[in-house]
DNA sequence: AGCACGCCGACT
DNA sequence: GTCGGCGTGCTC
């Protein structure tokens, strides 16, 4: 009897794969079967039992028969992952440069690889008591205008891959653009799937109850990072055994296993969320137009501001724009935007004469109003007017920002916290002073302000507690708060169907930031917080919906382009703006990035990588400390790699990465490939 | 990455 | 006399 080899992956930073013996003379009767590719494995590793993925079946290895070792036990249980499964991943591992079992390892949940096999088995057996919904009849689906229609049939219509991009302000019915598209596919064949990714699962519970109402028959799963292991385990299995026919889920949702699949979604295809920022630092807005290519099924991107990266690939056809021009909701109109002049109108508490006007005219209807003001805590840093002395993180380049409520100076990088001090502990005086402003200050100032309002705060501080996010909003939906502050966690989805009035107290420092991908930030945080307003139908008598901004710079193009509602002019000129300066999406960057406990150290390792022998076509820029460059006692530099062809950056990255590997430094570095802040 | 082994400083 | 610091070496 031939011996059989198994070729896996494992989860280790290693870039091989590892091959062990299948001692099938050993396995029982029913057991003896094959094993296959895509199934996973118990293996002994080191000294540790690991999970590994059948990459290969093989009769020969070139593996010395000493080192070889044999299979703990195939999983048997669970059906194999398919071959587009690991080429997805595969091909995510060679585009992130990154070992395949650092990619389809971790895509997994946890107790699948679990040593122990009773929560998969018991998973199973859930799975297989539920009964079969494939019932694709939908509840109350409305009547599309013209354009929504108009989208619908052309992603239904189209043959093969085709990437669309969904264009339409908040209000134009995007949803039920995806809903109606989602219909029709799944209606197509018996058991097709279709995968809905949004940035933000928990901030959207509207979006997955809309679903459930509308496809009462179907099998919805939903994945995201803060579910349960078990739970995530079992809503997972659906989706890879085909039960589910529509998975809604966060980034991470986009490297599960979905065998029919026929659809792609990705709404607010621009949010930043959908870069994974550690470990494998994919994007699973491109891993979707990839996943649909490899398919051949369409893939629908829809934003309101979509990413340049969309928006450039519409605009030289690679992409079909589909727009929605008018608000499908009745009555709703676009909200008037308006900008107040800092240096006119003089603020005290962070508050104009203008806007504390405004405010009070909804308190007088009953109306809500929202404040938008991107800081957590109360100040941004405590500083002594006396000695100069400013609270700064001892460990990191940043402020401490201080926490009034729990007396507290914390560090929002390494969290670092300490009591407030009485005095300077530099010079003793006792008169330290809290400079700028948090949402904290915000709502304090305010409840001075309007004592008889019920003032709300909703930011990453307020909603610690799991769930409490979703209850805050609920307080807000329910009528229960009059003046609602937040950071960007209120721009995400809620239509407040009281809101008539939404600011932006001082979203400035974005314009001007070292990040040139700031400003593309800023007006779609901006144009997604002023939607909050003005969605519902006017009530008789009351204000308005309106937008305002408080600005020092009212005669910016950014603030233009937000107060006429128009993201593609603004996306022209920052189109050209890029092009002109050699910037994505013109130019394909890698960041190779390197920390040490001594800043000098780290530039060091960056200039000796630097020195290459073979780099046409690439450009290699200086190494540089990152903005940031200490956080928790650790120095960070960076240096940037650029082409005009990816083609030949991803060659040229490969090769470099083999270089460094070499190199033996004791620096830890990492490769990013587009990134996204730098 | 884990997880071992391995050789040098302050503690019951 | 040991516990434990992290250098370096290996994992089919």
């Amino acid at each position: 009897m031939t011996q059989i080899y198994l070729r896996v992956a494992l989860d280790t930073p290693l870039d091989t794969s590892f091959d062990y013996r299948w001692p099938a003379q050993e396995a029982g009767a029913d057991k003896s079967a094959l094993p296959q590719v895509g199934q996973l494995v118990a293996l002994p590793f080191g000294r540790q039992e690991v999970v590994g993925l059948i990459l290969e079946v093989v009769t020969e290895t070139d593996v010395p028969q000493a080192k070889l070792r044999d299979v703990l036990a195939v999983r048997h249980e669970l059906p194999p992952l398919n071959k587009e499964w690991l080429a997805l991943c595969q091909f995510a591992a060679e585009y992130y440069q990154r070992p395949l079992g650092e990619v389809a390892l971790p895509a997994l949940p946890k107790n699948l690889k679990a040593i122990k096999t009773v929560s998969l088995q018991r998973a199973i057996k859930k799975l297989d008591k539920l009964p079969q919904q494939t019932d694709v009849s939908t509840n109350n689906e409305p009547v599309l205008n013209a354009e929504q229609q108009a989208a619908v049939d052309a992603v239904v219509q189209s043959q093969g891959f085709a990437p669309h991009l969904l264009f339409g302000v908040t209000g134009s019915g995007k949803t039920e653009v995806y809903l109606q598209t989602a219909a029709r596919i799944l209606a197509q064949s018996a058991d097709a799937q279709v995968l809905i990714l949004v940035p933000e699962i928990n901030l959207t519970p509207q979006l997955e109850a809309h679903i459930r109402a509308r496809f009462p028959g179907l099998m919805l799963s939903t994945l995201h990072s803060g579910m349960a292991e078990g739970e995530r385990l079992l809503h997972w299995l659906a989706a890879h055994t085909g039960r589910a026919r529509i998975v809604l889920g966060t980034r991470l949702a986009m490297l599960a296993s979905l065998p029919k699949l026929k659809l792609l979604i990705v709404d607010e295809e621009h949010d930043p969320s959908y870069k994974q920022q550690e470990g494998l630092r994919y994007s699973a807005r491109d891993l979707a137009v990839w996943r649909a290519w490899q398919l051949s099924i369409p893939v629908l991107l829809g934003s309101a501001t979509p990413s340049l990266e969309s928006w450039q690939g519409a605009q030289s056809n690679r992409y079909r724009l589909l727009e929605l021009r008018e608000r499908a909701v009745k009555l709703a109109v676009l909200p008037v935007i308006k900008l107040i002049n800092l240096e006119r109108e003089k603020p005290s508490e962070g508050l104009t004469q203008r806007l504390i006007a405004s405010i009070k005219l909804r308190l007088e209807k009953g109306e809500q109003s929202l404040l938008f003001l991107n800081r957590r805590g109360y100040a941004p840093v405590l500083a002594c007017d006396a000695c100069g002395w400013i609270s700064n993180c001892t460990r990191c380049t940043a402020h401490l920002v201080l926490h009034k409520g729990d007396h507290r100076l914390r560090c929002h990088h390494c969290g670092l916290e300490q009591r407030i001090p009485r005095s300077c502990p530099t010079c003793g005086n006792i008169d330290l002073q809290p400079l700028g402003r948090g949402t904290q200050r915000l709502e304090e100032s305010l409840a001075a302000i309007f004592p008889e309002a019920r003032v709300f705060r909703i930011d990453a501080d307020s909603t610690r507690l799991k769930g409490s996010a979703a209850a805050a909003f609920e307080r807000v939906h329910a009528g229960e708060v009059d003046i609602l502050i937040g950071t960007q966690m209120v721009a995400k989805g809620h239509d407040f169907k009281h809101l008539t009035l939404v600011a932006a107290l001082n979203p400035d420092a974005a314009l001007f930031s070292q990040d040139y991908r700031a400003s593309e930030r800023l007006f779609a945080q901006l144009m997604q917080v002023a939607g909050r307003a003005g969605r519902a139908a006017q009530k008789e008598g009351g204000n308005l919906s309106e937008v305002l901004v408080q600005t020092r710079y009212p005669d910016h193009p950014l603030y233009h382009a937000l107060m006429a509602h128009n993201y593609p002019d603004f996306a022209k000129d920052l189109l050209d703006e890029r092009q002109q300066a050699h910037m994505p999406p013109f130019m394909y960057q890698a960041l190779l990035r390197a920390e040490a406990k001594e800043l000098e150290t780290a530039i060091a390792f960056l200039k000796e990588a630097a020195i290459c022998t073979e780099h046409q076509g690439i450009m290699i820029n200086d190494p540089i400390p990152m903005t940031m460059t200490r956080v928790a006692n650790v120095d960070r530099a960076q240096l940037l790699v650029e082409s005009v062809s990816r083609p030949a950056l991803q060659a040229f990255v490969k090769a470099w990465i083999a270089d460094l590997r070499a190199m033996k430094s004791r620096v830890k570095w990492s490769v990013e490939i587009d990134p996204v802040d730098i």
